[in-house]
DNA sequence: AATCATCGCAACCGCGAGCCC
DNA sequence: AGGGCTCGCGGTTGCGATGAT
């Protein structure tokens, strides 16, 4: 237990700039000074709160605890193995959105999730311990994989566009004798360090899956893959689509 | 039993967006 | 337009609990 941290400017009742803010974990009266707050004017105003109720807490501290503590509508207890998978499926999509991932599990904080992915996936995902944990994570991993595939196959249409926008571009140049390298120029441009292999994945949709020995690489460059959705036709969304490869 | 390592979670910090004056 | 304020978000830290040696 802790004080400290020198207020930004007077908060009324006396309370000047040398006064301090109280840190560290909440007492239960702290607690009922708070959830009594918000019964009498509701949530928000959180700055509100030290001046009106004597609590020596700034406006973000008394959020945070609302938010992740005191909310009536919070469910206490473990992940549940449904929870878990919705985690796993929308991390996939939105990557640390934190919050996007919460208002899709009612009654969990974005910190709740967010500490329960590191602890978790991303340390497991790591460095597996023994064969029962490398198993469950190869179980994640096709899981994982099979909904990238699916989002890759959306994005094969963009793709189309992309290599016909491409192919104009070498019908308007093909009277240059080193136009084939067009293609792969392109790329490196993009991702500079893409193999011929990883290169033809993109150029021409000769994509092959990556043998079992090299999961690991692969599990933990897909959590790079944050932005899949993104706009292919666009280098941002490319970059992400071909991030793990690179 | 003591010590050390790891885990799990609450809380803090910095930053940026949105709003209001 | 821009400066200040409030709020929300994601990353990080601190620390008690628990497990391993």
């Amino acid at each position: 237990m802790y004080w400290g941290g020198v207020m930004a400017g007077q908060i009324g009742h006396g309370m000047m700039e040398e006064d301090v803010w109280r840190k560290g974990p909440w007492t239960a009266e702290e607690d009922r000074l708070l959830i009594e707050y918000v019964r009498l004017h509701g949530e928000g105003r959180w700055n509100s709160v030290a001046r009106l109720t004597g609590l020596k807490r700034n406006g973000k501290s008394c959020r945070l605890r609302w938010v992740n503590y005191l909310r009536p509508d919070l469910k206490r207890g473990q992940i549940t193995p449904q929870e878990e998978n919705i985690i796993l499926e929308l991390h996939a999509r939105w990557g640390n959105r934190w919050s996007t991932i919460a208002r899709s599990l009612p009654g969990r904080t974005d910190n709740e999730i967010k500490n329960y992915w590191r602890t978790h996936f991303k340390k497991k995902a790591k460095r597996p311990s023994d064969a029962a944990e490398k198993a469950k994570n190869r179980i994640m991993r096709k899981q994982l994989f099979h909904h990238q595939q699916q989002l890759l196959n959306q994005q094969q249409q963009q793709q189309l566009q992309f290599n016909l926008d491409i192919s104009k571009f070498e019908e308007n140049n093909n009277r240059f004798p080193y136009i084939s390298q067009t293609r792969q120029e392109m790329l490196n441009n993009i991702c500079p360090n893409t193999t011929e292999e990883q290169g033809n994945f993109m150029l021409n949709g000769n994509y092959s899956v990556p043998d079992s020995s090299t999961d690991e690489n692969l599990w933990d460059g897909m959590w790079n893959l944050d932005d899949v959705q993104g706009n292919f036709s666009n280098k941002t969304g490319l970059y992400n689509l071909v991030a793990p490869y690179c």
